[in-house]
DNA sequence: TCCGGCTCGGGAACCGGTTGCCAGAAGCGT
DNA sequence: ACGCTTCTGGCAACCGGTTCCCGAGCCGGA
C-alpha cells in the first residue's frame, strides 16, 4: 500500500493536475506552497494531500520565468581535475549554495572557443554571475572580446568575474579577484637565492598563459633584485601538469643544463620533476634544490616536503562568489588582489655544488 | 563608435523588444533564430540586425518550458576536492556537454539531509538526470529513500544514477555503474600477502562507507583465501583524506602496532601515512611496505613510488552520463560494474623483518 | 436589519518563449 | 484577366508557473 498505484505514476504533474486533485484553483495551489497569503486550513489541508499523492514539485524553470525561484551562478573552468582549480570550484560551489544560488559549471578544456560559447549559454540562462578561473592568453582581442562580454551581461543584470586572471582595460563592468602571482615567485625565488643557488631552473607553463607569466616575472625580478641577469636557457615552458614536470625536467637533465635548483610554476610540475630527479638517481634538497607554487595538500607528502607557495585558493573561490553576488549595483568595480605566503618545508637547502 | 548608446543598454531584451525594432511580430523573430521555416531574406536581416543591436539571446528558462532547449543534468557529490571525485567530476562534464547537455554541480560536504535536498531541487529543475557520486552509508532507511526518489525522477522522466555506490534493491528504477572495491582490494592484499607478509595494517575510512566497506572486505577475503585470520587489532578507520592517513599511521606508530605492510583504503591515505613513516625514520619499502589506493597521478611521485590499485574515474563518470542519457525509455535497469588492477610501483616490497 | 470589513478563493493577465493554423500577397500558367 | 499554388508572416494558444484584482461569503457592530 505505500507503492503508488499506476494512475498516480507517469507524466510530469502540473499545479493544475494538483488543483483539480484538490478541487481548488491553481492560483490555490499556488499560495499554498508558497506560504504567503492566508488560505483556510481546510483547503491547505487538502492541497497538501493532493501535492503528496501527486508526488508534485514545482518546475523551477517556469519560477524562474516568472521571476522567483533560485538564482544560478556558472562557473567556467579549464579543468576541474587540477588541484587548485579544484579547490577554487569547492570554494565557489560552497559559497553559492550558502547564499541560495545553484551552481552551473563548464570545463573549456583550455579552448577559448568553447568558453565564449559557455558564457554566451551562461548569458542565456540569465545566470546571476559567470565566473571565469584560471589564467589565460591576455591577448587584445581577448580583452575586447571580454569587455564587450561584461557589458552584454552587466546589462542584463548579471556580472563578471574574473577570479585568478588580471582584469581587463579600466572601465569593464568587471570583479576581479586574483592572488598575487608575481609577489609570491619573487618571494619563493628570494627565499632559494638567499639561500645561495645562482642558477634556478623555472620550470613554466604555457608562456602565453597570465599565471605563468606572473610566476616567470617574479622568478625574474627576485633575480634582478639581487644583480642577477638570470639565464634564459634555465627558462623552459610547458603546461601546469605533473607530467609537464617529468618531461622538461628530464630533458633538462639530457640538455646537461647547469642549475643547482628548480623552481616549479606549480606543485603538479614540481612534483613530476621530483621524480625525474629522482630517476636520474638525484637527491633533493642535497644534490638540487626544488620548490613548486600552490601548496596542494599532497606537496607536504612529497619526499622531501615541498616548500611551496601557498595560495588561498578555496578562499579566492568564496570571495569571488560573495563579492559578485552581494555588491550594489551600481558600485565601483572592485579589484581584489589577495596575498600569498612562502611555506618553507625541506625540499631547498644551501647548494652542495654544481650539479651534473 | 564600436561603443553601444545608451539608449541600447540596460534592462534584459525579450523577443517582443527585437520583433518591435525589426517591425516583425514576435514568432517571425523566433523563427529567424531557429533556422526552422521560411523566411525572406529581407526579414532575416532585419531581424539579425536588429538582435545584434539589442544583444539579444534567448531566455534558456523560458525555452525549457516550452520544450525547446539545452537539457540539463545533475551532479551530486561529497567534495569536489578529492582527486578521484574530481576525476569523475571531470568525465561525467565532457560526456554530458557532449551530449549537449548542460551540468549542475552540488556539494552535500558529506551531509545526507543536503543530499536530499539537491536531489528535490535537481528534480525540480527537471534535470535529465541525477548522478550520485561515490560511496554513502548504506542503511535500511537509504535505500528505501532512495529507491522513492529513483521512483518520483523515473515518472518524471529522469533517472537516478549511482555511481561508485551499491546497487538499491532490485525493481528500483536506477541506473548503477560501480567499480569492484572488493576485488581490487582483493588483488592487491593478495599482491602484498604474496610478498611474505603476514601483518598488514589497514587504514580505513567511515565504517559505514560502503567504498570503505567493500575494501575492507577484499582486504579480509584476500587473507581468508590464504588461510589467514587477520588480526582486528590491525584494522582502523577514520575517513579518506590524506590528513586521516597521517594520523592514523602515527596512531599505529605510537600503539606499538606490530605489522610490516600498510594497506590504505585510498591514496590520499597512503600519502598521509607515508608522511608519518618518514617522520617515524622508517623507510618504504624496506622497513615497511606500502600500498593505495586509486592511482591518482600524484602516486607515482611519492617516494617510492606508490603500489594502488587503478580505477578508471573518468571512464566511470562518462559512462555513467552515457548510459543514463542514451537509455531507451523502457530498457532493463543497468548495473555495470567496472574492473580495477593493480599497479605494481615500489612501495611494496617483501618484509625485512618486523616492525617497531 | 443593514452595512462594513475581513477572510478566502477564482479569473485572467503575465513571465518569455514556441508553434499550429490561417490569411494575404505574390508568382505562375492558361 | 483570372484562378491556383507557394511563399511569407501574424494571431493566438500553449508551456507551467505567479500574482493582481475582484467578488462572494461570513462575521460583528450599530
Amino acid at each position: 500500500m505505500t507503492r503508488k498505484t499506476i494512475s498516480d505514476v507517469g507524466g510530469r504533474r502540473t499545479i493544475r493536475d494538483v488543483a483539480a486533485r484538490a478541487g481548488v484553483s491553481a492560483s490555490t495551489v499556488s499560495r499554498v506552497l508558497a506560504g504567503d497569503y492566508p488560505v483556510s486550513t481546510s483547503t491547505r489541508t487538502r492541497v497538501m494531500r493532493a501535492v503528496r499523492e501527486l508526488d508534485y514539485v514545482a518546475d523551477a524553470r517556469a519560477k524562474a520565468i516568472a521571476g522567483v525561484g533560485t538564482p544560478t551562478l556558472a562557473f567556467v573552468l579549464d579543468d576541474i581535475t587540477g588541484p587548485s582549480f579544484a579547490h577554487m570550484a569547492h570554494g565557489v560551489e560552497r559559497e553559492a549554495t550558502r547564499l541560495g544560488h545553484l551552481c552551473l559549471v563548464c570545463s573549456t578544456e583550455g579552448n577559448s572557443e568553447k568558453q565564449l560559447e559557455f558564457i554566451e549559454m551562461m548569458r542565456a540562462q540569465r545566470a546571476a554571475a559567470v565566473i571565469l578561473v584560471g589564467g589565460t592568453a591576455d591577448t587584445a582581442e581577448y580583452r575586447e572580446r571580454m569587455a564587450s562580454i561584461a557589458d552584454s551581461l552587466a546589462s542584463a543584470g548579471s556580472r563578471l568575474v574574473l577570479c585568478g586572471r588580471p582584469p581587463l582595460d579600466p572601465g569593464a563592468p568587471v570583479t576581479v579577484i586574483e592572488y598575487d602571482n608575481e609577489s609570491g615567485a619573487y618571494a619563493l625565488c628570494a627565499h632559494i637565492l638567499a639561500q645561495g643557488h645562482r642558477r634556478v631552473l623555472f620550470l613554466g607553463g604555457k608562456p602565453s598563459n597570465t599565471t605563468a607569466q606572473g610566476r616567470e616575472q617574479g622568478y625574474l625580478a627576485a633575480h634582478r633584485a639581487r644583480g642577477l641577469d638570470p639565464d634564459p636557457a634555465l627558462r623552459l615552458s610547458g603546461d601546469f601538469t605533473r607530467d609537464s614536470g617529468h618531461r622538461l625536467m628530464r630533458q633538462a637533465l639530457t640538455l646537461g643544463l647547469e642549475f643547482t635548483a628548480v623552481m616549479a610554476s606549480t606543485d603538479m610540475v614540481a612534483s613530476g620533476a621530483l621524480t625525474a630527479l629522482h630517476e636520474a638517481g638525484l637527491n633533493v634538497p642535497s644534490d638540487v634544490s626544488l620548490a613548486g607554487y600552490d601548496d596542494i595538500p599532497f606537496a607536504r607528502d612529497l619526499h622531501p616536503p615541498l616548500t611551496t607557495v601557498h595560495v588561498p585558493y578555496e578562499e579566492l573561490g568564496r570571495l569571488a562568489v560573495r563579492t559578485a553576488l552581494t555588491r550594489a549595483p551600481d558600485a565601483p568595480d572592485e579589484h581584489l588582489l589577495l596575498g600569498t605566503h612562502v611555506v618553507v618545508r625541506d625540499s631547498v637547502a644551501p647548494p652542495k655544488g654544481t650539479c651534473k
